[in-house]
DNA sequence: AATATATTTGTACACGTGTACAAATATATT
DNA sequence: AATATATTTGTACACGTGTACAAATATATT
């Protein structure tokens, strides 16, 4: 028995002896109301229990709390933990996420479109969804919308990206003070923007000090990936020396680590040295150790509520692109300049 | 500039030449409307680009498409991976996840009051939240709960449990098989149901059998925690022989494991032979390669919806538990019993 | 105190839908 | 063909809110 909450605007205009319209004024922020008459709406509704109805609010306002958040392959922990930030801080800020997950999805735009029907007041989007369509219908029904680690597209959007500035000219400065002599880039084939803007910058960085560099191409970011990616430059260049790989995800050096050790019994980074970018948790662990860059979760999650915020606010502002500062972390999977050796290598 | 959906069922009814009532008796299924005059409304739907307003059908019929799902802590990959599953199974059933992450938020209650107001068809609770209050709200409200892995309560609600059943007899199976003498089962202080279990039915199997058994506590399932664990148990028993450990979950298991190896420099499984749950990706990997159970997320998932949708049905079905069975996965953190030993190790 | 201005209030309409009821129509039965 | 029954349809009300407008009241100005 679906009890009715039967407890509305009018029970407490009757009680407070005032209008409906006051009652509704007193629970919209902005809105012309006395103090005198506030304190008995707020004291009515208290009395008996009443809570402004959201549906029929969105009816008549046309706008939610909800935010579609985009996400997909949770099963990489930093999308994982990327999504668990952008939820908190919306949840934080007085949204309501709604997580769409485009795995396994042919009809994903259905499950859009669908969802806009619930006038979202906007959408974040952080899978790999291609932003293109995406802005044109946005646009069209006025939903602020926020891409994380996106490229531009022909309508302008809001975005976040993380550590696309300055990641390259950072690796090949770490490579080179370990005394790499060559540079092996590890791309994805999949249309992740910031993956590929990484291993550029990082093969344009090498080229601009005349440091030997090519790049090695997986199909997805994985830590099978990691493994095939391995094989393929051990069957490359059987005789390594030298070598500095850059993984353009932690979640490939991972696979890369072990399948350099474990099958093709190698050192690192006596052998080969790695890089990574992301930092999650296992990358900081004994038998990895691995030497990365901090992916901020938390404050490419900041700046997307932030500009969220904005594009509500302003809606015909000039769109915006925010980069989020990713910090370099030095551990044993690249060799220290310092006179102090690595201990914790097999 | 918000551009106003503005096409109404009362445009469809115009051009398709009937009631607005028709109209809503074409998208409500059930109702009782011709197949001539389905045709033509749906043919003008089509012209027009009609879509039911949503939020205008939940203020009428009292219930929406959003199903709130209650999660924390997603840095662990196997809750990550539930969240995932979770969204999916509700996205293919036509539902709409609203997530709602507990960490940080001293005023969770007020964000589950909160949703409740949009007339969610459901909630899921795959979080710590105690469920007892939550119970009671629904019960209150008649919004159907689906809980994962907890207690009973004085309310009754559906349940969906996973490798609660059989898997203390299966972790004393394997360790009696491989040899051990002495079982340590490692405990979490909070008030997870099913760590809980697990470990009490390892006991109880082991006392059953003459095993010598005995417990280890420690604050939370965490990496890090894992670690301590080894510490503890190191302490504890510095001459360690023939000895089991089973950690109620792998992320546990595997800070054991390299604290274990890298610090105090025993071997596993040669000094000490660790069983995990979860069977998360790194458990697989060359470095640990976990004896543990697979922690089947995708049934856990396709239960919980099937559970919601029976109780949306069925208001005042009496409550039912589900277990999820959990399939042992023997890799080489036990001995095989068997005459091929492990290549795996260090 | 009288007037001008600013603020608050209530009335009435709107948001877009679902469905009870009775009337109209279609189908089954004699 | 006449009657009984089943199905379909339209009218009218309901869901619970926000706000434009004009009227009422409070405050500021002369």
């Amino acid at each position: 028995m679906t009890k009715k909450s039967s407890v509305t605007s009018f029970d407490v205009a009757r009680r407070a002896g005032v209008s409906r319209a006051a009652v509704s004024r007193c629970f919209t922020p902005g809105s012309s109301i006395s103090a005198a008459t506030r304190q008995k709406v707020l004291a009515a509704a208290q009395q008996i229990g009443y809570r402004v109805n959201p549906l029929a609010r969105a009816l008549q306002s046309n706008r939610t709390k909800f935010v579609a958040v985009l996400a997909s392959r949770m099963d990489n922990p930093i999308r994982a933990k990327q999504i668990h930030q952008l939820s908190t801080a919306l949840l934080r800020n007085d949204f309501l996420p709604v997580l769409l997950v485009s795995d396994e999805f042919d009809d994903f735009e259905e499950k859009i479109t669908e969802i806009m029907q619930y006038k979202v007041c906007g959408i974040i989007v952080t899978s790999d969804t291609p932003p293109a369509a995406l802005a044109r219908h946005c646009a069209l029904q006025g939903t602020p919308l926020v891409a994380v680690n996106k490229d531009q597209a022909a309508i302008p959007f809001d975005r976040v990206l993380c550590g696309s500035d300055k990641v390259g000219q950072a690796v090949i400065d770490i490579f080179q003070r370990a005394g790499v002599r060559e540079v092996v880039a590890m791309r994805t084939e999949n249309r992740s923007f910031t993956v590929h803007q990484r291993v550029d910058s990082a093969l344009q960085a090498a080229e601009k000090i005349g440091l030997s560099a090519s790049e090695l191409c997986v199909p997805d970011m994985s830590y099978a990936n990691g493994q095939l990616g391995a094989d393929l430059l051990v069957r490359k260049a059987p005789k390594l020396g030298n070598c500095g790989v850059f993984c353009a995800a932690d979640y490939l050096a991972l696979g890369f680590i072990d399948q350099i050790r474990y099958k093709h019994r190698l050192l690192i980074p006596g052998d080969i040295q790695v890089i990574g970018f992301d930092n999650i948790p296992e990358s900081a662990r004994a038998p990895y150790n691995l030497t990365t860059f901090h992916h901020n979760t938390l404050e490419v999650a900041e700046q997307c509520v932030e500009l969220l915020k904005r594009r509500i606010k302003d809606p015909d502002a000039p769109a915006v692109t925010r980069d989020v500062f990713s910090r370099p972390i030095i551990r044993s999977s690249t060799a220290q300049h310092s006179s102090v050796a690595s201990t914790h290598q097999l």
